[in-house]
DNA sequence: GGCCAGGTGGAAA
DNA sequence: TTTCCACATGGC
């Protein structure tokens, strides 16, 4: 028997794209169209109906919280430039919102996914919260994802059984620095950007990439422009052509440049939209 | 069966 | 400084 779900105001939000853009990987839909997920270990179902969310009594304002919707998605808009290229991502992606993850699942979610796809990097989440987390109670199958004391425990060869491959010395490694007590992510909080994102990139496995996205999903630094080999195409196409192959500080600093404070939005724009459109020509 | 995937780190040029 | 390369795994 499920319980009733109680509705939230939801404007402006569209639920399933946001959980299918690929900054988080844990959430399974249900055959009603709802999603089921952890939002740090509390579990809830969401059901997105025109703009309302009917979510699991109890979790409403931590709901709101994970999925942003304070965010001022038409300032954020208004910010975008009138590119062709952004203004059909805008098109395609309206609604699609940058949530606020927890910090550490976020961090080991993407030092996990460098060179993989996203329907691996799912994989590998589930597997690594099904034999490392916590089960939660009267919510099975879902599993909290695992702590950095819980992933600090393991060995190498139990985290490459999950299909980490080459991955898992780092997030051990990272996952060790941080039990430790050596590193305290949420300490970064106070930093600004640069710092943060300086720090970040001195764990075992983290780069350029993979602290950017540990900044904007889960530090909320909406500035911030993860290049990955989908983004660095689109602004090769788009914005670089018939230029010659510009350095990696120069995509940096032309994205800050051209994107703005809310770089991070059309960063994920563009990502979702040249995704979704690969997938389409497939067909 | 080769190609590619939300990269990083260390060596070589 | 840039460029090159190894590093695992799985879907198409």
């Amino acid at each position: 028997m499920k319980k009733a779900l109680s509705p939230i105001p939801a404007p402006l939000f569209d639920l399933r794209k946001t959980l299918h853009s690929g900054q988080v990987f844990h959430w399974t839909e249900e055959e009603e169209g709802g999603f089921r997920g952890l939002i740090g270990e509390t579990p809830t179902r969401v059901r997105q109906e025109g703009g309302r969310l009917w979510v699991t009594p109890g979790t409403e304002a931590l709901v709101a919280r994970y999925f942003a919707l304070d965010h001022d998605l038409a300032a954020i808009y208004a910010s975008f430039p009138g590119d062709p290229a952004m203004q059909a991502a805008l098109g395609a992606c309206h609604g699609l919102r940058i949530i606020r993850q927890p910090l550490w699942e976020c961090l080991a979610t993407f030092i996990t996914s460098a060179m993989k796809q996203v329907a691996h990097i799912r994989q590998m989440s589930l597997a690594l919260r099904e034999r490392f987390g916590s089960p939660v109670p009267g919510w099975s199958p879902l599993y909290t994802y695992p702590t950095p004391r819980q992933l600090a425990r393991a060995t190498e060869a139990e985290l490459r059984a999950c299909g980490l491959g080459f991955r898992a010395a780092n997030l051990l490694a990272t996952a060790r620095q941080i039990a430790s007590g050596k590193v305290d992510l949420a300490a970064l909080c106070a930093l600004e950007d640069d710092a943060a994102l300086a720090a970040l990139c001195g764990l075992p496995g983290v780069g350029p990439k993979i602290a950017n996205c540990a900044l904007l999903f889960g530090y909320e630094r909406l500035a911030s422009f993860p290049i990955d080999v989908w983004i660095h195409r689109v602004l090769l196409r788009h914005y670089f052509q018939r230029k010659r192959r510009p350095t990696p500080a120069q995509l940096r600093d032309f994205a800050a440049r051209a994107f703005g404070p809310y770089g991070g939005y059309a960063q994920q724009y563009l990502f979702h939209h040249a995704r979704t459109e690969k997938k389409q020509e497939r067909k």
